[in-house]
DNA sequence: ATAATGTCTTTTATCGTAAAAAAACATTTG
DNA sequence: CAAATGTTTTTTTACGATAAAAGACATTAT
């Protein structure tokens, strides 16, 4: 069982949507392209999906033959890759209860417990680290550093900088910059949500991700980019773990969004650092309270006792 | 030859130094903690000086019976940790001609030629890639972004962003803090440099990375503490590679810096950001110069021809 | 002659395994 | 009885091997 099959399950998968859209596959590096795979990949999703009956593949014919059923699609888990899954084991352990900072963790038990082998464990801790949540001790174990409160304060310190900085540089970017028109597009997405916010909140997320990342490209600076990495990684599972208040949240996000699009397009520095710093604020703020010392406090306020400072 | 017992050697070597200052080792659990190992690798020193006749080893007596000769020692090459070696030899062809950027990054190709596990080079190829320098493709090889004018520049953006930041954090540091201890023993170290610069300009690489290090952890900041480790590993191997000039370089930075501390310690932020700026310039100019755009561009101006854009 | 297909080779991803090193436990000593 | 030593277990580090996936080369079709 040295290495799973999981790109080719996934391609397929995907492979299958395509099918329902037309009569005819595209040539082998085509389809290759279109699903991010080789060529390699390729002709053995076509090989079965043949051998099921999907198409009739000869040469470069690719006909196809019927629809695709629930049962023709591979079950959802396999076409995870193996580093997703350790993520995802391991953010659970994180954000689970008892997850104190301090705590040391262990690759062997890691591996054992996903049921996976000790090096992608230990590559995924490596990759892993940069988040700054764990730390390693020089020829020995890896120390679980926690998402604290330090820790998002540290976050948003970061964040606030790079983002100020990548947003005045995005009001100078020439008026033929292709970005103008992906913020064009975004904006309609974000009134699309705003109309039915109800419903969509959901969706804001992968929303707000491709907002922040298309403005911090404009910092034109690798370290600026990677960073939002860790950005990204947070909220993704801050997202899934703190549903709690998460509609209301997501409105007053939407519409400060909105106002930060409308203050990028005027083009005025100012305006745009109010927009930004704004926006920064209560994002700040939605981090810190979904820390375990912040939904304290924010139990707290709700029961009208006086906040802990957690300072 | 699954595993090299370099930390034992290195804690050997190390240990025999100290064999020079006494005439009793310690217990095992504080000679562990001055060398930094376990107790396991302590026990396998004081066997083999016990065996070589460099102690005599009763339980709790260890007593010293002659000093360490030259051949007692571990050879130094032997002393490296894989990781190391791999970092060196990366470094080498990378900072070699002919690395250019785009260039694509084979792991057994590398492996075969350093002559290790494949295991090893992906492992330091995914702790490098923090650096920025290369980038992987998904389920494919890596790239070579290389060591280029935008590199530098962007690096010395984020370096100017952070220092600031940490310096005006610094003046702000109560007068019990330790920091202002450690910084007039730095100061202290700068002066004996200064007076000998001629002898001892070398030494300043060292000396350099201790001060910065120092001004960034007031930052208390896991992201700038962290990301003064890529600007260390580019300095070090700089140092390394661009010995051109580096004596009147370093006279410069040890002025800068005594002028840097010295505002550090006026607690003035004004003449904080003063010195700090102008030292970053010159570092920042540095950097540049010592990519291979950059010594183009060094060469060019010696020869008295105008110098090309890089920007 | 270009672009596709068919075939073969190389590289990456992942595991099991073994030595080195750390850590845990048990025993002795001052 | 606390701290050291002695002993055993666990964990980390690294390698070689193997299947998946990518990539290169050869051949065929339009």
């Amino acid at each position: 069982m040295s290495k799973s099959n999981n790109v080719y399950k996934d391609a397929y998968n995907r492979c299958l949507r395509l099918l329902e859209e037309t009569s005819n596959l595209p040539s082998e590096p085509e389809l290759g392209a279109t699903l991010g795979v080789s060529r390699t990949t390729v002709r053995g999703i076509l090989a079965r999906m043949a051998e099921n009956g999907l198409i009739a593949w000869d040469k470069r014919d690719k006909t196809v033959l019927r629809a695709p059923k629930e049962d023709d699609f591979f079950p959802e888990e396999e076409t995870d890759s193996l580093s997703q899954i350790i993520e995802r084991s391991f953010m659970r352990r994180l954000l689970a209860e008892g997850a104190e900072a301090g705590m040391q963790i262990n690759e062997l038990e890691l591996a054992r417990e996903i049921g996976v082998g000790t090096t992608s464990v230990r590559e995924f801790l490596i990759r892993f680290s940069r988040f700054g949540l764990i730390e390693k001790r020089r020829n020995s174990h890896w120390v679980l550093k926690g998402f604290t409160h330090a820790f998002a304060l540290e976050l948003a310190d970061i964040r606030e900088m790079f983002e100020l900085r990548s947003a005045a540089a995005f009001t100078v970017l020439p008026d033929d910059s292709p970005v103008w028109g992906d913020l064009d597009r975004l904006e309609a997405e974000h009134h699309v949500l705003a109309h039915d916010i109800a419903n969509r909140y959901p969706e804001f997320s992968e929303l707000d991700e491709r907002f922040h990342r298309l403005i911090h490209s404009a910092s034109r600076n690798r370290f600026i980019v990677d960073f939002y990495d860790v950005i990204a990684m947070i909220f993704h599972y801050h997202y899934q773990w703190n549903k709690a208040g998460q509609r209301s949240r997501n409105e007053t996000a939407v519409a400060e969004h909105l106002a930060y699009i409308a203050a990028l397009k005027s083009r005025d520095a100012a305006k745009v650092e109010a927009a930004c710093r704004k926006h920064l604020m209560s994002a700040r703020q939605t981090l810190i309270d979904s820390t375990p010392e912040g939904r304290q406090n924010v139990m707290a306020k709700r029961a009208g006792t006086p906040a802990a400072n957690t300072a």
